[in-house]
DNA sequence: GTTGAGCGTT
């Protein structure tokens, strides 16, 4: 049977990204999250009412609109979508607001091919938005690119796309960061990121970022090798991160247990706890939580009031009613094996570069299919527990975390 | 087997 495809995107202008369904005419939504990392469902505008349309979604799979999916342009909703107006009023986008001149910066680009070229590089930026320059950097004597690079633009909205995802160039995956020189004491970073112990071999960096995205968006997978029984894994909201400490989650029927990263070795961090103690109702904070796994918890649950709870809970309730690991898993099996041996991607440590796999979007995420781990029973993650990190600090992050 | 790469000649 042919394959089926729909049509996906992030806008409902910007160009759509063909999807495979499944044999039974559904569409996971782990299918899309692989291409559109957060999300969490689709809409599409009718075109008999003109009014965009939800569709349905039940236990992480997309059921067709009556007519089928047929050629309409899907369009990606996003758990931040819901959330905006809360996050408006959080802190720490409040914090970020506040503080107003937001420059562009140097971009670094790590992990480029060899044979990319600046023009290749201004080729693939300039199509997020006004590219201003772009380097690659290479051996003096032999000319040969070092495999990173620079890129600035001219939007700070673009600069933020560009480092909040991962890019495809020349048929590698890289990462766009603010570079070490540039990550100074006004860009101060909350853990966005935590450490997963206990992990065991088998556990990909996609199985890994398939299975947290159920709590929000990953940003990044990180799995040392060789193997080391650990891994990091980013999310793009810290409040996620931060409410996922402490827990021990199932993967692959294997209990990890999830826990602050401490800063990377070679990373500067400035003490800087005082950050929040002015301009804002932020007193509460004050009181310095400066270890980072502190003990007691449930003092500081009050301070933050309504609004910190917001995120977590968001990404509590969708773990919640997305219950569907099991299923998802079973499903995900079924699809073809393919994807000779690697493991894929992430942020990829080896510098391989003999591997010459077709950039084109074929199949990502097909690589998740030879996962069959057995248990339905993901469920016991998501409902007990969430509440034990939640207390615990989430504010003394204020800075050094930039990871 | 519980804390990770790589960071800018001019």
């Amino acid at each position: 049977m042919a394959e089926v495809y729909i049509r996906v995107a992030e806008e409902e202008n910007e160009e759509p990204m063909e999807i495979p369904s499944e044999d039974d005419g559904t569409v996971l939504l782990s299918t899309v999250a692989a291409q559109f990392p957060g999300a969490c469902g689709l809409r599409f505008r009718s075109p008999v009412s003109q009014c965009m349309r939800g569709v349905r979604l039940v236990e992480g799979i997309l059921h067709a609109p009556e007519n089928g999916w047929g050629n309409v342009v899907f369009v990606v909703n996003y758990p931040k979508d819901n959330k905006r107006k809360m996050e408006e009023i959080d802190a720490s986008s409040a914090v970020k607001m506040k503080r107003g001149d937001m420059k562009t910066s140097d971009l670094i680009v790590l992990g480029l091919p060899w044979k990319t070229s600046e023009q290749d590089l201004k080729d693939y930026f300039g199509t997020f938005g006004e590219v201003i320059m772009v380097q690659v950097k290479r051996d003096a004597k032999t000319g040969n690119s070092k495999g990173f690079g620079f890129v600035r633009f001219t939007e700070y909205e673009v600069q933020e796309k560009v480092v909040s995802q991962r890019h495809m160039i020349d048929g590698r995956w890289c990462d766009c960061k603010l570079p070490n020189s540039k990550q100074g004491p006004d860009e101060p970073m909350r853990s966005r990121k935590v450490f997963v112990g206990r992990c065991t071999e088998d556990m990909t960096t996609d199985d890994l970022r398939q299975f947290f995205i159920q709590y929000g968006e990953v940003t990044d997978v990180f799995i040392p090798k060789p193997f080391r029984a650990f891994s990091f894994v980013t999310f793009a909201d810290d409040q996620v991160a931060q409410a996922l400490c402490g827990e021990d989650l199932i993967i692959k029927g294997v209990s990890v247990h999830i826990s602050n990263a401490e800063p990377k070795h070679g990373n500067r961090q400035f003490d800087r706890t005082t950050r929040f103690g002015n301009g804002f109702g932020a007193q509460a904070f004050g009181s310095s939580r400066s270890g980072v796994s502190g003990g007691s918890t449930n003092s500081s649950l009050s301070n933050f009031g309504s609004f910190s709870l917001n995120p977590a809970m968001m990404a509590a309730a969708q773990a919640a009613l997305q219950s569907s690991w099991g299923m998802m898993g079973m499903l995900a099996s079924q699809q073809q094996t393919s994807t000779p041996g690697s493991t894929s991607s992430g942020t990829s440590s080896s510098r391989d570069q003999s591997q010459s796999f077709s950039a084109a979007n074929s199949n990502y995420g097909a690589s998740s299919a030879s996962l069959g781990w057995g248990t339905g029973s993901n469920s016991t993650t998501s409902g007990s527990g969430f509440s034990s990190g939640f207390g615990s600090s989430m504010e003394s992050k204020s800075s050094g975390w930039g990871m």
